[in-house]
DNA sequence: CACATTCACATACGTATCGTATGTTAAATA
DNA sequence: TATTTAACATACGATACGTATGTGAATGTG
């Protein structure tokens, strides 16, 4: 027996998102209005409080989405290479180049870590970061990295990473910038490697 | 001929930046509150829309401080180090430290960039990252470093620390993690020598 | 089939906060 | 001494959040 009920309900979750994705890109979160958010989609504040809580419940909802876009979009990226080493490369320049997205930088990167905290913390478990680390781990059973920490490695691959992204999308010359910031970030990442370059 | 107005308004700014400095870290920026912040000090949000604007404007005041205090204390750690190389590394690894910090963290690191925007557009130019800057330029003049951009290596490598960071003070077990997060980072770090060790 | 209950919202309310507009007092100046 | 200005304080309006309460439709129950 169907419930008619739940499916307006994951209807209007996704409405909700889906505007407050927007709003929160173009005004930041904290200058987002839940009342004009919420009338965008024909809803009210009603809504939004009883499906997500709370205003930041709603940002950890619209963070998780995006966040599991980023990691799919990662790991199709990196299964293009045969090369695994190169796959880590191309990962990270992935995410260089994926947080170019306003949408990106601005829930993601900036009000996020804000207003959630730290991203491994995230109910969503910060799909992008298990992705890196699943990487690394396979390229050190692989002898190919050196046997450090998976995590630290992982996390501080992709912290240079979003610190790049957050660089170019500052700057006023983007393209002159990117492939300098690709390159930093491959030699830093050469530093993992058991027999440099 | 000697201006008392001024010698108070100092104080008055001085004791603003710092009660701000306390709430922020403590509350964070958002749910601090102008209004107890300024009566803490005896003063009322006058006194702080004429100094500094806005809410942002202290904030980027405190912003500043902070930032000052990191690169100086920065500087002394690497000046400690007569091989320059060795000096880049304690850098990175007294950034890490510095951060650990819970007012860095909360101020510099979290709502600074989020709601004054990228670091390097701050008023207060970042001197950590010049700080990090001045030394790779000197240590690619001396041949140790590969010739790569130089701000784009700062850049990637202080993200890379910071993150860091951000990851040791949300753990359970800062001092187990701290380690693992300053050999991943001096793993990277190798990554730039012109001839990798 | 009448009735109670629950769900998914809408409405109403109180409170807090920000920025600005307007005083106010003491110092500088003419 | 008169006037202007600097450095605040006070008052005001507007907005936004969270909660408490209302409501109608769907569901369950005797």
């Amino acid at each position: 027996m169907v419930k008619r009920r739940n499916e307006t309900m994951e209807e209007n979750r996704s409405k909700l998102i889906a505007a407050a994705r927007k709003a929160f890109a173009e005004k930041g979160f904290s200058a987002a209005s839940m009342d004009v958010l919420t009338a965008d989609v024909g809803l009210t504040r009603g809504a939004l409080y009883h499906n997500f809580g709370d205003k930041k419940g709603l940002l950890a909802a619209v963070v998780a989405q995006i966040d599991e876009e980023m990691a799919g979009q990662a790991k199709a990226v990196a299964s293009n290479f045969q090369n695994a080493w190169e796959g880590l490369i191309a990962e990270g320049v992935a995410y260089i180049e994926m947080a170019l997205n306003p949408e990106v930088q601005r829930i993601v990167l900036l009000d996020g870590p804000a207003f959630l905290g730290d991203p491994s913390q995230w109910p969503s478990q910060n799909a992008c970061l298990e992705a890196t680390k699943n990487t690394i781990t396979h390229l050190i059973s692989e002898d190919i990295l050196k046997k450090i920490d998976v995590e630290a490695a992982a996390r501080l691959l992709n912290g240079a990473a979003m610190n790049a992204a957050l660089w170019i999308a500052a700057s006023k010359e983007p393209t002159n910038i990117l492939p300098k910031a690709v390159e930093a970030f491959k030699c830093l990442a050469t530093g993992l490697l058991k027999n440099p370059v």
